[in-house]
DNA sequence: GTTTTTAAAAATCTCGAGAAAAAGTATTGA
DNA sequence: TCAATACTTTTTCTCGAGATTTTTAAAAAC
């Protein structure tokens, strides 16, 4: 459903427990690499900057290994996954394997309801689109650009296909942060979209999965051109 | 690698800490059926069971939520992740998929080392055949039997794809578990891993591919053809 | 007899403190 | 000066107890 109260729950509802509270915050922090790959998450100074006991940041961190946004080892503590541009590459792939395939299914199976959605989810882009001219307000399109991506596929029947997705995008995203700050290839995001919609409604499956595959790999170029050492530097921050 | 030693740590490697072996311990029990499909897991209950404190098992439910073989509900616990045949459905037409996929891929990256490996996999697992009639030693073919699927796939260069396969993998044993002791499908399944090791090894991709998707889809059939009462019988043991 | 309210019981969630392990530092010996 | 060892500090891991919340059961009201 294209639900606008939907937050990419990975894994959980809204936050009744700290536990929960905890998750989140960690994982928006990890996503926006305010803490940076590869970093130490040292329990005990944690558990002060989020506010919860020592017991309840593990079990948050436990819950972010399902995402894969922090790795744990051993009796050696928990770190913030590490990142890569080979790793955005398979992510990439593997991703543009998935999305298209769930695609296709999307628009053979999708009915008249998803058809509203999908116009309706573009259409709250587009807004989010107009208003972030100047204004940083980068969450509000994010969150509408990860909500327009799953109603495209909304109406693909693989409820692990689309678990999968949901893993692959929030993992993206981190990589994606970066294209957007620093984006040497111009592009015209909303010309994409929109080519994207069209070719939906339009129940044509072969050019709209050409349109998603290339819209996702052309993001993965945009980082892959920023020049190393310019790469590290915001990855390190 | 066909490491031998490897033993399907979705998350973790050997039981250093505590939380490690209740992890194990219960994906074994949950795998293996003995928690049922849909049972609440209550902390206060297991924690004696497993001897380990309330927060430890806590934690270790909480890894199990990354394998999809539990769930959580704000403020009202753990259960075990349910079963039913449309989800099984799910997990074996999206295996058909990435599996076929990355052994494609692992098939045209594979070197000499991989055609060893493969060919050690499968005596291993046929030295496990031949000593199990009888003997209900279902522990060791079942490891091995996972370790020739590995195999299979491992010249494959996406660590994501192989990611999600052992996932799936993973989630297919609780169902597999059931074809296996009420099999009502007369089946060979030596003679289908061998003709798919020969297809691999003499670099057949289609063919070995179609063996393969018809070997994953064989066992949902099986499952599929299961009288229901008896089914859930089962299910609920 | 059914529904609502109220109270008891159980379970979840949370924290802080203590034991075990790792990492870092200083000391000793060549 | 360097390497190895012993010590100190830090961090992880673990447990038990207390505070909320949910669930269950009984009593009251309609």
């Amino acid at each position: 459903m294209a639900n606008s109260t939907s937050t990419s729950d990975g894994l959980l509802a809204e936050p009744k427990t700290l536990v929960e509270s905890a998750y989140r915050a960690l994982r928006r922090d990890i996503i926006e690499g305010h803490l940076a790959p590869g970093e130490k998450l040292r329990v005990e100074h944690l558990k002060d900057n989020y506010g919860v006991g020592a017991g309840t940041l593990r079990e948050a961190l436990s819950l972010l290994i399902s995402d894969a946004l922090v790795v744990s080892q051993g009796q050696r503590g928990f770190r913030v996954a590490p990142v890569s541009l080979e790793d955005f590459e398979d992510i990439t792939q593997t991703r543009v394997m998935l999305e298209c395939e769930a695609l296709r299914q999307s628009i053979t199976m999708g009915d008249d309801a998803w058809e509203a959605d999908l116009l309706a989810a573009f259409h709250r882009l587009t807004k989010a689109e107009e208003k972030r001219i100047g204004s940083d307000d980068r969450e509000e399109w994010e969150e509408r650009n990860r909500i327009f991506h799953e109603v495209l596929i909304a109406a693909c029947p693989s409820r692990w296909l689309k678990h999968f997705l949901s893993i692959l995008y929030q993992q993206a995203e981190r990589y994606r942060r970066l294209s957007l700050y620093l984006q040497p290839i111009p592009r015209d995001i909303h010309a994409e979209h929109d080519a994207l919609l069209q070719a939906a409604m339009s129940r044509d499956a072969e050019k709209a999965t050409a349109l998603l595959g290339e819209h996702i790999l052309l993001t993965f170029r945009s980082v892959q051109s920023i020049p190393k050492d310019q790469l590290n530097e915001k990855l390190a921050a």
